[in-house]
DNA sequence: CCGCATCCTAAAGGATACTG
DNA sequence: CAGTATCCTTTAGGATGCGG
């Protein structure tokens, strides 16, 4: 992977740029990518898993993910059939960028928590 | 802001965290953001630089930021008034984070159109 | 110059029912 | 089990006009 020249680049988005981002770190694809990090898994272990994900808007994030080339769709032929989706190479890339989304999270959550109430706390000053 | 123990952490995200990204890691904020990291900039001048934005999307969206802490509002007395918007402390530490968003983008960019054409050539079989 | 309020359309997403 | 199809509600967001 040739990454040379890290400093004397535009650094600024293009819009393929965010809209590849935009298809990968949107609400549903991040907890899909969080878990499959994990292990592969099956598509009702995602729709257990991640909460409150419908069925349709699951398969919607899957198919998408796939077609983007950070996931792999492998059909077991077992009796009933069974699928399994794991992460592709090029998709095992995102453990470290989530992994640091979420220590920064973590890290400024209480900033964050203190700014939000400030905020909503100055509502009848000067504004 | 002690940042120890980045291992043992359970690696999950929570609903706050993702929360949190959700408003932050979103189409607007993260251009915004963007523009942001090189230098505090004006209402208009944001919204000259982010192409398409109408000036409610982009309303929303610093306040939203604000109100996360992730921006400073200044308001400027002059004549006519002028605002200034500048990354807080916080939300400056989110450069980096932008920088790897864009440096992993840069690096599956090509991988990731492969996988689009294959992805939408395959339609007639047996899908 | 900066921003709020209103209206309206388009898109995301939930509920439900049905199929290989 | 792993989806597709349909309907329907909710939300994001564009257009426009006014106000501080």
């Amino acid at each position: 992977m040739d990454d040379t020249a890290p400093s004397d680049v535009p650094l600024r988005l293009t819009a393929a740029h965010r809209q590849l981002l935009d298809q990968v770190l949107d609400k549903w694809s991040l907890q899909v990518l969080d878990a499959l990090c994990e292990a592969p898994r099956r598509f009702n272990e995602l729709r257990r898993e991640i909460p409150v994900v419908t069925q349709k808007s699951l398969t919607a994030t899957l198919r998408r993910l796939e077609r983007n080339g950070m996931i792999e769709r492998v059909v077991l032929s077992t009796r009933p059939v069974a699928v399994e989706y794991r992460l592709s190479p090029v998709g095992a890339g995102l453990q470290d960028l989530i992994d640091a989304l979420y220590h920064w999270t973590a890290n400024v959550l209480p900033a964050v928590d203190r700014a939000r109430a400030r905020f909503d706390g100055d509502t009848a000053d000067g504004r």
